[in-house]
Order: structure tokens, then sequence, then C-alpha cells
RNA sequence: GCCGACGUAGCUCAAUCGGCAGAGCACCCGCCUUGUAAGCGGGCGGUUACGAGUUCGAUUCUCGUCGUCGGCUCCA
């Protein structure tokens, strides 16, 4: 048996409790016109044209029709038809008369994407209800536990996925095979919402936006700033440890740039529109590469330099769609963890994988167990429009990036269509805390633009030849990996990354001199420190340190502050009292100095 | 950008049918001198997002704008 969660019983049970919500649907709203409804992720989804709107308060008596039709026990049985028979049984279902056309004719699955081989088509039936459906299903609707489904919500989706077409109104449901995995299931979504970045970000004082500022700039906080200072730092370590050299590039530059670039042609839709100055257009980048090639190409270079590594942490603006905002996952302004490497086609291998090796390094030190590498292909209808239009060194390259990931025994999957517009990318896929996928981290290979800018090295040879450039940032940008990084913490930093390392909280104001000496103790030692001299009870004071996450707490009555010890007391609850000074010091020193992911 | 929902104090949320806008926390001022997640009292804080309209009267009803949220599209 496959595990694949298209062969489970699973699968079966969402993919037919869409056809029952379909057949409550109909029920309520008879002239709905209904188009497909698959599983997903956690459940199922079923999209409808209706011809009167329906809203959230709808889907209880939905979902109460939904559970009488489950206890009727019906049996799904499916037919193999004919084109023409099954656009006798849609003929009044406009949807489903397109999907049989693309069935038959084109070869099209239900989503618009080619088939390879001419499908049969088939019905699904049960009590009153058909639909077109290649399946597979439950045998019976007894198989669907009428304590395990609920509906969730309703939203917009277009027609096959294409904003050109037509908003449709989809419900979306979670199903399991018992009560027990859909209560935890639901637990688990009131979990996330708590490690939502947007509520600890507001609550640890990390970053808020603000509506005279304007949607997706975010204002970071001094907590939020310590925490990108910190990973600044890394990266400079990380990236002069492995070669790099740092740079620094203006925010705005002309339209010429970008017209060279290739952004104007293929990137436009993205970026803020020009200022306008004596006549000359200005633009605020979306990227840095172009500055980075001017800075390659700023005199002759010999092999013998090669690769090159230019890194920033360049401040990027682009002009993402008002719906598209998200949080700090999306955003308008971003500071990116940046930089391009010139290669020659023989070192791009050991370049390419070098940058996969610094991931992995990144990833390990903050514990991140779930991503996926995509290798991100071109698309064939794109070519000219998204993407350089050159098919053979898309392939070529493409090929290169395949062998380099395979010889490096690193797993990734391979996705069309989501390649840069110069070339292809190995992206990695991570996910927020309610779900939403993201990419974090990248590593692009161009192949198009470096000849753009008439960049180029002199061989062995003495020839001329054009260097491969790789676009990279592990660290993706601070924005999207701060924001990642408040959920996969739940904002409980380790010690280096922490806003306020130690709190040091005096238990009766006789204590607040040993108090404030002890600070400026730890301070002078660079640990971020504050001392907590307010005329508030040392229980709330406590309270006080634990919502904010503050990893150490150093609690000091007069009995500390006559043997001049600290009592400490961690986040997790932990104690260990009358500790010596010099030894809590040497602990936080050790934790901040390595990065420690212990307390 | 599109579909839908929402927007009340710094934060979390109340306010009956259209009838004087309220609480807790936070903040400020006192009192208490405290042993590992909220001591007590008082005070400050509002153009109910913004702009129109209906009405004797709008937080409440209507329209528009802005923003946020759930998705779609798009992406680091």
């Amino acid at each position: 048996m496959s595990d694949r969660y298209e062969d489970s019983l699973l699968y079966r049970i969402r993919h037919s409790a869409a056809h029952v919500m379909a057949q409550a649907v109909l029920e309520f709203y008879p002239d709905t016109k209904y188009t497909i409804g698959p599983p997903v992720e956690n459940g199922f989804y079923y999209d409808f044209e209706f011809s009167q709107p329906v809203v959230a308060e709808d889907l209880e008596k939905i979902e109460k029709r939904m559970r009488q039709i489950v206890a009727g026990q019906h049996k799904f049985e499916k037919k193999v038809i004919s084109a023409d028979e099954a656009r006798q049984v849609f003929k009044d279902q406009p949807y489903k008369l397109e999907l049989i056309d693309g069935l038959e004719k084109g070869g099209l699955d239900e989503y618009g994407n080619p088939l390879k081989e001419k499908p049969e088509i088939s019905i699904y039936q049960h009590d009153k209800f058909t639909d077109l459906c290649r399946g597979p299903h439950v045998d019976t609707t007894k198989q669907i536990n009428p304590s395990a489904f609920k509906l969730m919500s309703i939203a917009g989706a277009y027609w096959r996925g294409d904003e050109k077409n037509k908003m449709l109104t989809r419900i979306y449901g979670t199903a399991w095979e018992k009560p027990d995995e859909l209560k935890n299931y639901l637990q688990m979504l009131e979990e996330a919402k708590k490690r939502d970045h947007r509520k600890l970000g507001k609550e640890l004082e990390i970053f808020f936006f603000d509506d005279e500022v304007g949607p997706g700039l975010p204002l970071w906080m001094p907590n939020g700033t310590i925490i990108a200072d910190e990973l600044e730092n890394l990266a400079k370590e990380m990236e002069a440890n492995a070669g790099y050299q740092r740079v620094r590039t203006p925010n705005l530059t002309k339209e010429d740039l970008f017209l060279r670039s290739g952004h104007l042609p293929y990137y436009a839709e993205s970026m803020y529109p020009p200022m306008e100055l004596e006549g000359v257009k200005y633009y605020v980048k979306p990227m840095n590469c172009p500055m980075h090639h001017k800075i390659f190409g700023a005199r002759p270079r010999s092999y013998r330099e090669l690769p090159i590594r230019l890194a920033e942490y360049g401040t990027c603006y682009r002009y993402e769609k008002s719906g598209e905002l998200f949080g700090l996952m999306r955003v308008r302004s971003m500071q990116m963890n940046d930089a391009h490497i010139y290669c020659s086609e023989e070192q791009f291998e050991s370049e390419f994988m070098g940058v996969v090796g610094l991931y992995k390094k990144y990833f390990e030190l903050f514990g991140i167990e779930k991503y996926v590498m995509r290798l991100s292909l071109h698309g064939k209808a794109g070519l000219g429009k998204k993407y350089v239009d050159n098919e053979r060194l898309w392939i070529k390259t493409e090929d290169m990036v395949r062998r380099a990931m395979t010889n490096g025994n690193v797993p990734f999957v391979e996705v069309e269509d989501e390649a840069a517009f110069y070339g292809p990318k190995i992206d990695v896929q991570i996910w927020s805390a309610i779900g939403r996928e993201f990419t974090l981290a990248t590593n692009q290979v161009d192949f198009a633009v470096p000849e753009r800018f008439d960049l180029k090295f002199v061989n062995k040879d003495g020839q001329e030849e054009i260097p491969l450039c790789i676009h990279r940032a592990p660290l993706s940008t601070h924005e999207r990996m701060i924001g990642f990084l408040i959920e996969h913490y739940a904002g409980a930093f380790p010690v280096w990354l922490a806003p306020e390392q130690v709190r040091v909280i005096p238990i009766t104001d006789g204590q607040n001199d040993y108090a404030a000496q002890l600070a400026a103790q730890l301070r002078e030692a660079g640990v971020r420190v504050s001392a907590d001299l307010g005329a508030e009870r040392m229980n709330a004071k406590i309270r006080g340190a634990q919502l904010f996450k503050v990893p150490y707490m150093l609690v000091i009555g007069p009995n500390e502050a006559a043997a001049g010890v600290v009592s400490l007391r961690m986040r997790d609850g932990f104690q260990l009292n009358n500790m010596p000074v010099a030894e809590f010091m040497a602990r936080v020193q050790e934790k901040i100095s390595t990065r420690s992911s212990q307390l």
C-alpha cells in the first residue's frame, strides 16, 4: 500500500465530504453553479458560483444538512461515460461543461493543467447528487464521521486559479477519520494563533505598522532592532568566513539601470512607480543585484579573482498588492541578506553547493527542521514574458542545478513556473504558524543578466568569458526571517537573540542598590540586562518578565544581597538558587558566545 | 488587485430596539516592604478609523475612503 495522501482513506473521506457539502449547498441554493471540490491538506473545499450572497452564518445550516446526508449511508457509485453523455448530465452546469471539454479535447485536468494522456470521463453519484469526478471516494457516506468534520470558512477564489477569470465562492471544510482528530486539529489551530508573529510581535514590542507610515512598511522597535542586528552580525561572521566581501549601494537609481537589468521589462509590476527630477526617472530598488553587477564590472576581472562574492544587507522596496501583505512575512520594504557570487561555469557547482551548505548551518543553528528545498523551474508559456527568452539556456542551467543538488545528496522537489526571470533557483519553503507557505531562503542562478551588463573576466587562455551569477539570501530578509523566527520560537528566543537577556528582580526596595549594581556589572560585560526597580511585588515582576519571555531572571532578596550571590529563575521555570555572580556571568556569556539554543 | 468579514482608550473587550461611551490590564500618584506568574487605593486616558448621508438624536442604519483579517492571485 502506498503512503501517498492521494491513496489514503483520509483523502477519500475529504473528497467525499466535499461532494456531500456540494449536495447540501445545492439543496439550499438550487441555481448554484458548481465547479470543483478537491481534498487539500487538513480538509477540502468546493468552489461555487452563487446567484445570491452566501455568508459565514450560512455554513451552520449547510453543515447540519451534511450530517443528515451522511447519516443516510448512501453509496458512492462510479460510472464511466462518454463526453456527450456527460454533457447531457451537466447541461445546466457551464463549469462542468468546460471541464468536460478540457478532458475531451485538450487533455486538461480540473485545474486547467495539461494532461499527458486523454483521461476517461467518470461521474460519481451518491444519494441524489451527481458530480463529474475521477474519484476516489469512500464506499458509503457511513465512512464519513459526522462528528469529525467542520466547515471552516468562506472565501473568494478565481475559477481555475486565474485572476482574469470570474471570482467564485469557496467554502473550506476540515475532515478527519475520528472526532478526536478533529478536536486536536482545532486545538492546534488555537495554539498556532498564539504563536502568530503578528500577535507576538506586538506583545513583545518587536515591530508594528502605522496607518500613517503605510501598509507593508514595518517599524522596528528597539527589541526588533536587536534581533535584526544579531542576525546581521551572524551573517557577517559567516560570510566573512566563507570569503564574501561587503559592499554598500544606494536605494535609488536611474531608470537606465533597471532597463539594462531587465527589471523594468520583466519585474515592473512589483516596483514602485518612478519619481522624475529634471527629466530623469529614478526608481527605488526592488533588488540589489544590478548595483552589485556594476561593482563587479567596475574594472577588468581576471579568472584569478574568481569567485567574487559581494554581500550586502540591502534595503529593497517592492510594491506588493494590498491584499498580498501579511504581517512581517510579506511586506513592501525589506532588508535582504543578499549576496551575488560571480564565478566561472567550472566553479558553479562548488559555489552553489557552498550556499546550500550555508543554509544548512543556519537551519541547524535555529533548529529549523520543517522545510522543503524546491527547484523552481521556468514555465514554457512565460518565456519572453515572465522569463528571459532563451529556452536552451534555461534547460542547461536547470540541469546544472539539478546535478549539483543530486551530487550533493540534498533532497529537493521540482516545480515548474516558479523561477526568477533570469534563471532557476533553489527555494527553501517554510510554513507560518497558521500554515501559510513561504519561500524563506533562496539560491538563484542567473545566466542572463551578466551578459546584459557586459560582465566578463579574462580566462587562463586570455579569452574573455561571461561569468555566471548566483543570487542568494540564506537568511532571507530580516522581515520574513524574524517573522518566521518569532513563530518558530513562539517568542522565546535563544539567549543570543533575546532582546532582553537578563532581568534583575529585587524582592524589596532594600535590594535596589544591589540590583542596579548587578545590572551595571552585566551590562559592562555586554549582556542585555535591566533591573526592575518598580514598586510592585516580586511576583508581579516575575510575571512581567515571564510575559516578555526574558530568558534569565535574577531574584535577589536580603539574603542574596548579603552574600553577594543571585537566585536564578529561568524562563522555563527552572531555578538555581544562591549562585555566585561570577558563575552566572560565565553561564550567560557562554550561551551568548556559542549562540546556544539552551538556557 | 479580487471576493467576503471586521474596525470602540496604548492592549483585550463591553455598550439591549437608534437614546448621557464602560471594564480589566498598561501608564501616572500614593500606601504596603514583600521569596519565584498579577498586594491595595486613587488618577489620567475617546472626534467610537476617516468623510458624507438618513434621523429630533448615529458606536449602532446607508454610501464612500483608508486599514486589518480569512482566502484567491502574487512572492523574499
